[in-house]
RNA sequence: GCAGGAGUGGCGGAGCGGUCAAACGCGGCAGACUCAAGAUCUGCUCCCCUAGAGGGUUCGUCGGUUCGAAUCCGGCCUCCUGCACCA
């Protein structure tokens, strides 16, 4: 990608220029060395970098930076996106002159003056790629640039990479022609996605069945939508809207219908040939009779204000019996009008539950609902009878030939069959009311030969399955997501008419649309750096070369030294070891991308890992700009500095839980940073303690072990607790307990510095440099693996730390002062004992006494022994663990009585319990191996 | 509504069948250092008993399995994500 040159921007960090200026991050084909290529997907071009962005791409760049500690090469590329509505939006939104825009972009940061180049889209998308590029650089993204490219004809050579995807995937069947239901908008002439609605959110298209009923004499059909067409057995009256518009149609130049206004250009929408007649007088149609085509029946059509012309056909069939809204609506309509008092409900469904009852006559009652108004009871009462009847139904002998049989069963087959009976249709309409942002209410259209990925075919799924089943996810739970999503994927569009991007090869109408865009692109970042360094042309770029790159496909007769290195290049980067993002990615971009990668690539170019992430939370809340606690990542590196940033945000968590993001947090960590890295430029140098040393030695290897373990997992806060927590937890304690080999301490800092450096790239380059190491610590090698040097190690500094514990909680509970402190420690009989109660553990208490006093030494002790049997058993947690033997614990607390006296201000004697030099209050009799007894005077 | 995930202290969150009052971090309290503040260091920080190293109660909620459950199973409540032509 070429230089944007001067927008000003982001303030870059002399350390990443540096690293950028020597190249550190450029990864290229190693034949033999063994490689790590992750991607992070490419952020939209339209706004600032947000802590969310920030996050993905962090836990994205530890994890490349610990893959090259461990000496893999790591490819790290970054793109942009620009396909779609939204950049092509702003600048036309800006055209037009809408004020609101003006200001979004100004509270984004937009400098006033530079407002009027955002009028073109292509200013918009260099603008904000500049500003990414050095977002990520500042953050100490460790990227090779050269691979760069933002989608869309703006790279004609992504575009034919594009074209070759899709044309690729329709010859393998993969891309088909369709006719779909979508959400529409007549007014703007487009499909309505959620995002574009004032109401309606999450409604979808839905099919009704349309019942034929025949008015008597004139022989116009009242199509009534039901989505219950087996309640049609038991129908009693029409609904029409006696204030409502109506008109009579021809439908497909036959029948005459009678329908709400809108139901005319509904259907035409929905590829049915409609001829307006004229206007119908509703007013004229009350208390006219119809036949209910089912069984023959004639019912009135009645009044009714609560039915909305615009939904559906206008016109409602009415069942007394199983509809709640039906029936208070006529009970209502009979205080008007006694003559309807005839109708009778018709009882067609049998359930246990309504069993014996008019069921929507019963949930009344049950519900109290006494008149229409009681819209929100209505609403449950339907749905609580619906469900009921839809799982637990059966069809009574007035249904004739479906008697008997479940409703879930026999509904779809009803429907059918009444519609090649001639005596229905269907229409679809929105599951729920939909209005578009530009206020208009939507219908739904059926779009005629849209263009389609066939995600619905199973040999595909079965495929994409396989291929999740040989993947890593980071953490695992996010497995079954992904499972499911592949299972109820349907067809996916994979076109727009709007927008920009890259116009489908065969039918330019059309414009590849933006989540089918940026599902292989990951493969071009393989050969971006060749095309722009040998500047290849497009129209070298064809579809055979491409096979020949991508596909195992034959070498064409022309093809230059380039195409070599290019298959050359995809075959050794590919597959991606790691790819990331937010959670919300799971069920679109990431399934999507697992599906072409399986149709286009074979097994071994499919994905290995995915790795996601929660959203960022900042201060307790989800960050929104009108809760003013937005945090742009720029905001965020100037305020407390890249690694503060990192280190925040990936200790914030571990998994896929929303991270918490807080400024107090971040303000600590760069305390904690700060007095770390000065920590290791002043190490004093005291000489060597073998014990203490190795005991430091040891930790480390433990703390670098455990890192090791979460960074190769993705567990970023693990990996910090480890590394930086942990580790400098250990440090403080051995030099508080008295450690100062310098030597040691320095390499101590040199490992935490590797280490550390994925997270805190900047600290650790600082602390490299001050220890006089060569080179970067972004390039040092991942420390070997060291185990102690013996075992009882830990358990004899935990000793100590425990003796020290004890011995400050028995001081502050004596509340009188003292002068000595004894430490007596357990005699070896207690050893002894100990190591017989854990040989027979789970044995009955008997046996285990008896087990312990063939042993003389337990049997000398007598009386004292018993009770402490019973007391080890009873707690069975103090008998685990190992520690060291009688002899090593005296000569460990002994060799600490220095370091206890300086802790308490008091001189500290160590004696051994089975011979106190001085033990007035018998103190020494409670000591226990592991637990000293203490005694204060 | 459908699918998946989650509910642990003042907060963020470890733990995922027995050493759990619960790692680590934040916040709070006390002490050291400082003229002071900040930073840093050292303790304490669920509740109830007991106060010389102790005991008990708790892990959204109600049940169940088990010698033993925060951990496994079922019901309920609450929250998060997605549900398609939209990045």
């Amino acid at each position: 990608m070429e230089d944007t040159g001067s927008i000003p921007t982001v303030r870059i960090p002399a350390q990443a220029a540096e690293w950028e200026k020597k190249g550190l991050f450029r990864a290229d084909v190693l034949p033999g060395r063994r490689k790590f290529f992750l991607t992070f997907p490419f952020p939209y071009v339209n706004g600032a970098m947000h802590m969310g962005h920030g996050f993905t791409f962090t836990r994205l760049d530890v994890a490349a930076r610990y893959h090259r500690l461990r000496g893999e090469n790591v490819l790290f590329p970054f793109g942009f996106h620009a396909t779609g509505e939204p950049i092509a939006g702003v600048a036309a939104r800006l055209k037009a002159g809408d004020p609101k825009q003006r200001q979004i972009l100004l509270d984004g940061g937009v400098l006033a003056e530079e407002i009027e180049s955002f009028k073109d889209p292509v200013f918009i998308v260099n603008y904000w790629r500049a500003i990414f590029k050095d977002t990520v650089t500042a953050i100490g993204g460790s990227i090779d640039w050269r691979r760069s490219f933002v989608t869309t004809t703006l790279t004609p050579t992504f575009s034919r990479f594009i074209e070759w995807q899709y044309n690729t995937l329709r010859k393998l069947g993969y891309v088909v022609q369709g006719t779909h239901p979508v959400v529409y908008c007549l007014n703007d002439q487009s499909p309505t996605g959620d995002h574009d609605r004032l109401y309606g959110e999450g409604a979808s298209p839905e099919e009704y069945v349309l019942v034929k009923f025949r008015l008597e004499g004139a022989g116009e059909v009242l199509p009534c939508g039901t989505l219950r067409p087996e309640t049609m057995f038991g129908a009693t009256n029409l609904w029409i809207n006696n204030e409502g518009k109506y008109l009579r149609i021809r439908v497909d130049g036959k029948e005459e219908w009678i329908v709400g206004e809108p139901t005319a250009r509904k259907l035409e929408n929905q590829l049915r040939k409609v001829e307006v007649l004229g206007p119908v007088d509703p007013k004229a149609l009350i208390g006219k009779n119809v036949t209910n085509p089912v069984n023959g029946r004639a019912m009135p059509v009645l009044p009714a204000p609560f039915v909305d012309p615009a939904h559906a056909s206008g016109v409602v069939v009415s069942v007394q019996a199983h509809a709640p809204y039906d029936y208070i609506a006529l009970q209502d309509y009979l205080k008007a009008a006694p003559f309807a008092g005839k109708i009778k409900p018709i009882v067609l469904i049998e359930t246990a539950e309504f069993k014996g009852t008019v069921p929507a006559e019963e949930i009344c009652r049950r519900e109290g609902i006494a008149s229409q108004a009681d819209e929100a009871k209505l609403e449950k009462a339907t749905s609580s009878i619906y469900k009921t009847e839809f799982h637990t139904g059966r069809l009574l002998p007035i249904t004739g030939k479906y008697a008997g049989m479940p409703v879930s069963e026999c509904k779809d087959r009803l429907a059918a069959d009444f519609v090649s009976a001639g005596w229905a249709d269907r229409i679809w309409e929105c599951s729920e009311k939909v209005v578009c942002r530009c206020n208009n209410r939507c219908i739904v259209k059926i779009l005629e030969n849209q263009w389609f990925l066939k995600f619905s075919d199973e040999e595909w799924k079965a495929r994409v399955r396989e291929c999740v089943a040989g993947m890593a996810f980071y953490p695992d739970t996010i497995r079954p997501q992904f499972e499911n999503t592949i299972n109820w994927l349907k067809d996916k569009a994979c076109a727009r008419r709007s927008g920009l991007g890259t116009p489908l090869p065969w039918d330019k109408g059309w414009i590849v649309e933006t989540l089918s865009d940026s599902v292989i692109y990951m493969a071009y970042y393989t050969i971006a750096h060749i095309i722009s360094r040998d500047g290849v042309r497009v129209e070298d770029m064809t579809d055979d070369l491409l096979d020949y790159v991508f596909r195992d496909g034959g070498r064409p007769p022309g093809a230059k030294g380039w195409a070599d290195e290019m298959r050359e290049s995809f075959l050794y980067w590919y597959p991606v070891d790691l790819r990331g993002s937010g959670k919300d990615l799971v069920q679109n971009h990431l399934t999507y991308y697992l599906f072409h990668h399986v149709a286009l690539f074979g097994k071994k170019g499919w994905p290995a890992a995915i790795t996601v992430n929660g959203y960022v939370n900042v201060e307790g809340e989800k960050m929104s700009k009108s809760k003013g606690n937005f945090v742009t990542l720029r905001e965020a590196l100037e305020t407390y500095g890249a690694d503060a940033v990192r280190f925040s945000l990936v200790h914030a968590s571990d998994g896929f839980e929303d991270p918490d993001w807080r400024r107090s947090d971040a303000e600590s960590i760069l305390a904690k940073i700060r007095s770390f890295v000065s920590g290791a430029s002043q190490i004093p140098d005291g000489g060597q303690d073998p014990h203490l040393d190795s005991w430091l030695s040891a930790s480390l290897g433990r703390h670098v072990a455990d890192a090791a373990e979460a960074y190769s997992q993705i567990r970023t806060r693990s990996a910090m607790q480890a590394a930086f927590f942990g580790a400098v937890e250990d440090l403080r304690w051995y030099q508080r307990r008295g450690g100062s080999n310098g030597e040691l301490v320095r390499e101590y800092y040199r490992t935490l510095a590797t280490i550390l450096s994925p997270v805190i790239p900047f600290a650790a380059e600082e602390i490299w440099k001050e220890l006089g190491e060569k080179g970067f610590a972004s390039q040092a090698a991942w420390p070997e693996a060291t185990s102690p040097s013996n075992s009882s190690i830990f358990p004899a500094e935990e000793l100590i730390e425990r003796t020290l514990s004890d011995a400050k909680t028995v001081s502050g509970l004596v509340g009188k002062p003292f002068s000595r402190a004894y430490v007596y420690s357990a005699p070896e009989w207690k050893h002894t004992l100990l190591s017989v109660v854990r040989d027979n553990a789970g044995k009955p208490a008997q046996e285990v006494i008896a087990a312990a006093m063939r042993v003389p030494r337990i049997k000398a002790a007598g009386g004292e022994a018993v009770p402490l049997i019973q007391k080890l058993l009873k707690n069975p947690a103090g008998i685990r663990s190992e520690g060291p033997n009688a002899e090593e614990e005296y000569r460990v607390l002994k060799s600490a009585e220095g370091f206890l006296s300086r802790e308490l201000g008091k001189e500290v004697a160590v004696e051994r319990a089975d011979a106190p030099s001085h033990d007035p209050a018998k103190k020494s009799r409670v000591a226990l191996p592991g637990k000293p007894a203490i005694f204060l005077e």
